[in-house]
DNA sequence: AATTCGCACAACCGCTGCACT
DNA sequence: GAGTGCAGCGGTTGTGCGAAT
């Protein structure tokens, strides 16, 4: 039985053989590709172009990096994950010579199991454990701080200006959140990408891209690190403190992925680079939230998020990184700071 | 030594989105 | 707008191999 593409054919299934691969490489090498459903019978194989395609891709591509996974790449797959969710392709974006292939069964054999045995659940990136289990287990922190770490636990906090976080308690419907730096996919022909600092871009593009959002992008004077504020802007100037169980902690994430899988799909980059650079203006000559922008089919993008707002003055003592993987409150400690990376 | 088990990875399958007619 | 073909994607299954029994 072959595929649906070629279920005329007599196509073989299986592992491919070295002589195989030889006549899919010298094919390859020497034509280029084409359209793949050719390809099998110009290069002699009793295959079908998709498994020639995906043999290609994932195996015989001459710029595929072998090799175990470095602790630098593992993080970034969980980052991206955290904010894009099991697609694997984009994740596989950030991590040059790697494979979306080779990035989920990475991710499946390996980063879910840690995750779980870290005590959150590999699909939201939230803690398993309840929140008053938590609070049995340390007492430090307030169930405000646990509510935000139980709806982020993975966000990824490097902010040493707590001043700066105090003054801009808001409402947010999306966590405020800031990511290590992560590279920026290395294909950079149709795509823009976020400020950089020390030449690497310090916010995720999905996020970048996202009009919903203002970045800021600050140097602490102490520590140099990157602090990133994700401010919604459509919600800025209210003040709806919210409680440990008025979210649902997995709710926004949807949302946020939703909408950013809409936009991300749905803009071209020209006008994104426009749109962002507009909004950025916007937002500095502004400094106010602009509700109108509609960015596709007429539909209100504020209104794909629900309220789910923080309050940042109750958060926020300084996570810092802690490990190779995970990150930790730098001034008490806490449950939190057992979330250690173990080895794989 | 033979068998079982678990793991990592390769490959397949079905679906979706896009481009073209 | 509908139909078609294709590439790409993500979930799932199959395979090989080493460790454990």
């Amino acid at each position: 039985m072959g595929h649906h593409c070629c279920s005329k054919q007599k196509v073989k299934r299986g592992l491919w053989s070295p002589e195989e691969d030889e006549k899919l490489i010298r094919y390859i090498t020497t034509n280029g590709h084409g359209c793949w459903s050719s390809v099998p019978k110009l290069a002699g194989l009793q295959r079908c172009g998709k498994s020639c395609r995906l043999r290609w891709i994932n195996y015989l591509r001459p710029d595929l990096k072998r090799g175990s996974f470095s602790a630098q790449e593992e993080r970034t797959i969980i980052d991206v994950h955290r904010i894009v969710g099991n697609r694997w392709a984009q994740i596989a974006k950030y991590l040059p010579g790697r494979t979306d292939n080779e990035v989920k069964n990475f991710w499946n054999s390996c980063i879910k199991k840690k995750l779980i045995a870290q005590g959150l659940d590999p699909n939201t990136h939230h803690l398993l454990l309840p929140i008053d289990q938590i609070n049995n287990n340390n007492n430090n922190i307030n169930a405000c701080t646990l509510s935000h770490i139980h709806q982020q636990p993975t966000a990824l906090v490097c902010s040493s200006n707590t001043q700066m976080i105090k003054d801009a308690k808001m409402d947010m419907k999306s966590p405020f959140m800031t990511l290590p730096p992560l590279p920026p996919p290395p294909d950079t022909s149709n795509s823009i990408h976020p400020p950089s600092l020390h030449g690497i871009s310090a916010i995720p593009p999905f996020e970048f891209l996202n009009p919903n959002y203002v970045w800021m992008t600050t140097v602490s004077d102490q520590n140099q690190h990157a602090v990133m504020e994700l401010v919604n802007r459509s919600s800025m100037g209210r003040s709806t403190p919210i409680g440990p169980y008025q979210i649902n902690p997995s709710g926004f994430e949807v949302l946020e992925e939703n909408y950013m899988r809409d936009t991300i799909a749905s803009l071209e980059p020209r006008k994104q680079l426009e749109g962002v650079q507009q909004q950025q203006e916007d937002k500095v000559c502004e400094g106010k939230a602009d509700n109108s922008k509609e960015l596709r089919n007429g539909e209100n993008i504020d209104n794909s998020f629900d309220s789910c707002s923080f309050d940042l003055e109750l958060e926020y003592s300084g996570l810092l990184p802690c490990g190779t993987g995970m990150y930790c409150s730098s001034t008490s400690s806490s449950c939190i700071d057992q979330l250690t990376w173990g080895d794989c």
